[in-house]
DNA sequence: CAGGTATAGTATCGATTCGAAACTAATTCC
DNA sequence: GGAATTAGTTTCGAATCGATACTATACCTG
């Protein structure tokens, strides 16, 4: 079977998973942005960093979180540091209502994969994802976890490490690291923290 | 990182992948549909077999294929079978602008993968559709080769064997063996074809 | 600090898409 | 022969989305 009828498959696998929509009421395209809104961590939650994600324009993008704040599913706050900017954060409403995401039909069939198929699919997709992203000057939305800008220090006391973007000069914390982030650049070859006090790596 | 995640990294990618659409001046919603006639066998490429792969109905599928048709993309050809039956061919216009598929940028990055990594992946995302497909209630769409329908026989005269479908009691020819096909079902225990005069397996 | 440019977000318009429902015609089943 | 089924089409209204224009804030450069 050859290359293109993989890729087929792909996208029929996705279409079929995302099923119809209108489950609970909500649109296809508002699940997305739940979605999107579920992962992002707090740099990325804007109106602009989903609208990259989604691969549609802000316009658009704006007009379904408007749609989804009227509803009760995001709340919207001005940053303090940036006057343009404007932060969506998930109300428990929202919570509530992806425990039924109907992409779960999905998650639920990965589940049920062998432990090893499950890992290689997941390294292949990733791998799949970056080079679409790239060759559509995309940028490809991984986790700080194994982003360049992660930084990481040993505080003196004990074992606890501290983590901070290098980009943004923003501390994280130990259950940030799996967010999306719109300002990922995949690490060259270190998949873990790189601390800060070891040096340059390659 | 959990199933959601991996799930949710599949629909970004088909998404990102698929493209705007757009190119060529054909849509989406087009494009799926001729890389559907382009695999189909002629069984499939129909206007409710494609309502059912695309999961949508014959009203909106009926609509597509209609302003393919009036671009020269399709001809139109009633069954003699069936009179109620219409079936759906590419024109050449149609496979020169698949030469041009924006999914092609996915098929490109399979191809790019190491080959047991690229085979695996096939199988897994193979295993998801059936699984997903099943818990929707929706065929899964093989081909004929690994369909349980297939029946093999020998020439007596020498190597080539010849093909039917049990189910339509049609004959196949040896590159029909690899299109889609709506009345799919997975064979249980055989991954090639099942031979008539070797009796029952399993 | 002034002026230009870039960025975040919003609003509006038109085209496309899609689901639901009503409808025609051919087939199958009892 | 008549009811139920199936293939396909049509129409209508809602939702989606891209393009464009617009406001407000931030940054940058002299």
């Amino acid at each position: 079977m050859d290359n293109r009828s993989i890729a087929q498959s792909v996208a029929q696998l996705a279409r079929i998973s995302v099923g119809d929509g209108h489950v609970c009421g909500l649109t296809p395209a508002q699940w997305n942005t739940l979605r999107f809104f579920a992962r992002a961590n707090r740099f990325s939650r804007t109106v602009s960093a989903f609208a990259e994600f989604h691969a549609t324009t802000r316009g658009t993008a704006s007009q379904t979180v408007k749609g989804l704040v009227s509803e009760g599913y995001l709340t919207r706050s001005r940053s303090d540091l940036d006057g343009r900017s404007v932060r969506f954060d998930l109300t428990d409403k929202a919570r509530s209502a992806l425990s039924h995401d109907p992409l779960d039909v999905l998650s639920e069939a990965i589940g049920k994969l062998p432990p090893d198929a499950r890992n290689q699919l997941q390294t292949s997709i990733k791998r799949l994802t970056e080079e679409v992203a790239h060759s559509r000057g995309k940028p490809s939305f991984g986790s700080c976890r194994f982003c360049c800008h992660l930084a990481c220090a040993l505080r003196k006391s004990g074992g606890e490490p501290s983590y901070a973007c290098d980009l943004l000069g923003q501390p994280l914390a130990a259950n940030d690291l799996d967010d999306l982030c719109v300002n990922f650049e995949t690490a060259k070859s270190n998949p873990t923290a790189r601390s800060r006090q070891d040096g340059a790596i390659s």
